[in-house]
RNA sequence: GUGGGUGUGGCCUAGCGGUUAGGGCGCCAGGUUGUGGCCCUGGAGAUCGUGGGUUCAAAUCCCAUCACCCACCCCA
């Protein structure tokens, strides 16, 4: 190991990676042009704020998993951990409650976690998410989970399983923990050391615990979803209407939870069927809260994210990630004394008619530049040496199986490459 | 933060007390005074993660440490 690496959890991305990557981007970026989001973009630090007040100050998030540090104006900054509360401040800010409701948004970028790194988790992990913001009907939910779900179709992962469920509003919340915790109280002696913490932190968590996943306590315990209010019940039937008339299938799974405080009503998650460890692709809720938070109108919205790396993952264990961005069409091979600065010349002509060019290697022989050259896979290469240049022509040579390798004068070399084709 | 596993050239790996630390892939060159893919030959490239200890002798055994991986917590 060097004694310079790059830092734990956050990967180089390298050549050979950028064909998936680009695959699942242009595929994510052409969805939400099809669902009419349009692209935002926001730093990649904010005002530690934005998410203290957002996540909540006791959650995971604000007490351990933020990258938080002075700049050197004194202000607390934070690395971003996740987009929709840096997406509502800027919709706040930018007064957007005065565009035309909904405002329909997606964004894709880097996000900061300071986490312990396993399978499919980084510290530095991208996501793409949309959020559409200023609508609280049903219809809004189920056109998120249906533009989720048609970037999974079109990714080709077509079998992830969608969870849903209501966590209602924040007073069902508060009647719902009450009853868990006079549920889970008499058992506390019995239950993990884990979900005794949780039991104090965050009880919902106790319902999707691993190591107590069979304890009769947890299997037995009330659902929120006996706990909804009228709305919050109409609301959540009207989403599984939706989702119905869109032949999404689903499960309905009341131990579905969020993380983040500011959720309310529907939340849910794509997960792949084989699914174990950090397996969740995707996840989204309603966060009617949340703009309030950031002192800003109450505006209802609902949005979700998917984590890039963790599509990679899926993609690849189905063999369905594509190896190799396009190849080159052209390889330069310089020859001589003269060759090179003719070579370079007319590698410009030809880029300027549309061909990608890869440029030669003065100096080397023309056996290892032709081996490079037939290794990048280029469709052509275009020899010129000294005689080429005294002469204005270049020998253009096709690198498959057959075709004859012909003199073509420099102004012919991009239209006979182009019409070989 | 907790637990487990693994560290040998760029990558994969053999060696598990005494070897000039071996091989494969890749890279560079040559085999053709200017013609690739296959093949052949040669070359460069390793403080055996780091530090300490045991021993006549350590990549190999012990301890510590660091890094990475996997799992838990939490989350995409």
């Amino acid at each position: 190991m060097p004694d310079l690496q790059s830092p734990r959890g956050m990967e180089d991305l390298l050549p050979e990676d950028a064909a998936v990557w680009r695959h699942v981007r242009d595929i994510a970026e052409h969805v939400a042009r099809l669902f009419d989001y349009g692209y935002i973009s926001t730093p990649v630090v904010e005002d530690a704020r934005v998410f203290l007040r957002t996540v909540g100050e006791e959650s995971d998030i604000a007490q351990k998993e933020m990258y938080v540090f002075e700049d050197r104006g004194g202000d607390r900054m934070a690395l971003r951990p996740e987009g929709t509360a840096a997406i509502s401040r800027a919709y706040i800010e930018h007064g957007m409650g005065s565009r035309p409701q909904p405002v329909r948004l997606f964004y894709i970028g880097p996000f900061f976690r300071y986490d312990r790194p396993q399978a499919g988790r980084y510290r530095q992990l991208w996501q793409f998410g949309a959020e559409c913001i200023g609508d609280a009907s049903a219809a809004a939910d189920a056109e998120i989970i249906e533009l989720q779900h048609t970037l999974y179709q079109e990714l080709g992962l077509p079998d992830l399983l969608l969870r849903i469920n209501s966590i209602g509003t924040a007073e069902t919340r508060a009647r719902y923990t009450e009853a868990l915790r006079e549920h889970f109280r008499p058992h506390l002696e019995s239950l993990s050391k884990d979900s005794q913490r949780r039991f104090e932190t965050n009880i919902l968590r106790i319902l999707d615990s691993k190591e107590d996943a069979g304890h009769p306590a947890v299997t037995g315990a009330p659902s929120i979803l006996d706990f909804l209010t009228e709305e919050d019940a109409a609301h959540f039937a009207a989403v599984q209407g939706y989702l119905g008339a869109l032949g999404i299938s689903y499960v309905v799974d009341p131990r579905v939870v969020r993380g983040l405080d500011y959720y309310a009503r529907t939340v849910w998650e794509f997960e792949p069927p084989d699914a174990a460890g950090q397996s969740t692709v995707g996840a989204g809720g309603r966060y009617d809260g949340l703009m309030e938070l950031l002192g800003g109108p109450a505006t209802p919205a609902v949005g979700f994210a998917t984590g890039i790396e963790r599509i990679v993952l899926n993609l690849r264990r189905r063999e369905l990630a594509p190896e190799e961005e396009a190849p080159v069409d052209v390889a330069m091979v310089p020859l001589g004394e003269a060759g090179p600065a003719a070579a370079m010349r007319l590698a410009r002509a030809l880029r300027a008619a549309g061909l990608a060019v890869r440029a030669g290697t003065p100096g080397r022989s023309l056996r290892a530049q032709l081996r490079a050259a037939s290794n990048s896979n280029a469709a052509f290469a275009v020899i010129l040496g000294d005689d080429e240049a005294r002469d204005g022509v270049a020998q253009v040579k096709p690198l498959g199986a057959d075709g004859e390798q012909l003199t073509v004068p420099f102004g012919s070399v991009a239209d006979a490459i182009q019409r070989s084709w």
